[in-house]
DNA sequence: TGATTATATGAGTATATTCTCACATAGTAA
DNA sequence: TTACTATGTGAGAATATACTCATATAATCA
């Protein structure tokens, strides 16, 4: 591969993780994970404005991580895959890990 | 889980993922896949300044991501978790995703 | 000792992200 | 038509991130 392809690919990439970057749209994706849901019953779910959560859930459609479609009113939002879900078991493992050093440094004091 | 418990692992979870979201700690986080580097032949291969990659490690040291150990005048960091390469795995069918798509709209136009 | 090298960090600037409030848009229903 | 509801978006302020340059630290070697 080039370097600029590579540049390119980390760009984009990038651009993913950024997009699930964030306490509040990891909630999101936590919620949608058990099915579609419309922007007001996200809003609720996680506590925080619908404004808010409207431009949290168009960050997350650019990336390409949500899918939605409308319905009446509403507009429905849902995980266009469900492989971002690994991630979080990736994530886990870091944490679970970090929590044991933490355990090993609590002893040491 | 308790809502406060929740709260903190989504924070803790998008620490992790915030570490990840950059197009040059990604492009280092490749380079040692196959194996750990010291920071000077890190900044070499990234192409960025040594100060400015210096400080990438310590982001994603500090979100537990990296590990590193001196030797003589050297710092030599290291994955500490193989499982990141698994998110780039999730990444990569989005981004593949994303390009289907755009093909297909391409083919409208 | 002083010079050299690798790395880390403080300070300043530039840029990006997030949130809130107000308003716009669009579908629904009386 | 008007009123109502769900969603999206512009503007501004607050905050966080990233980069560069200069300097500090620490190990090595002459």
């Amino acid at each position: 591969m080039s370097e600029r392809s590579k540049q390119l690919l980390y760009e984009k990439q990038a651009d993913i993780a950024k997009a699930i970057a964030h306490p509040l749209r990891i909630a999101i994706i936590n919620f949608l994970k058990d099915g579609e849901q419309c922007v007001c019953d996200i809003a609720e779910y996680v506590g925080s404005e619908r404004s808010n959560v409207s431009r949290h859930l168009s960050v997350m459609v650019n990336a390409g991580l949500l899918d939605y479609r409308k319905e009446g009113l509403k507009v429905i939002y849902k995980l266009k895959c469900a492989c971002i879900i690994d991630f979080f078991s990736c994530v886990t493992r870091v944490l679970k890990q970090q929590a044991k050093d933490n355990e090993i440094l609590l002893k040491a004091l």
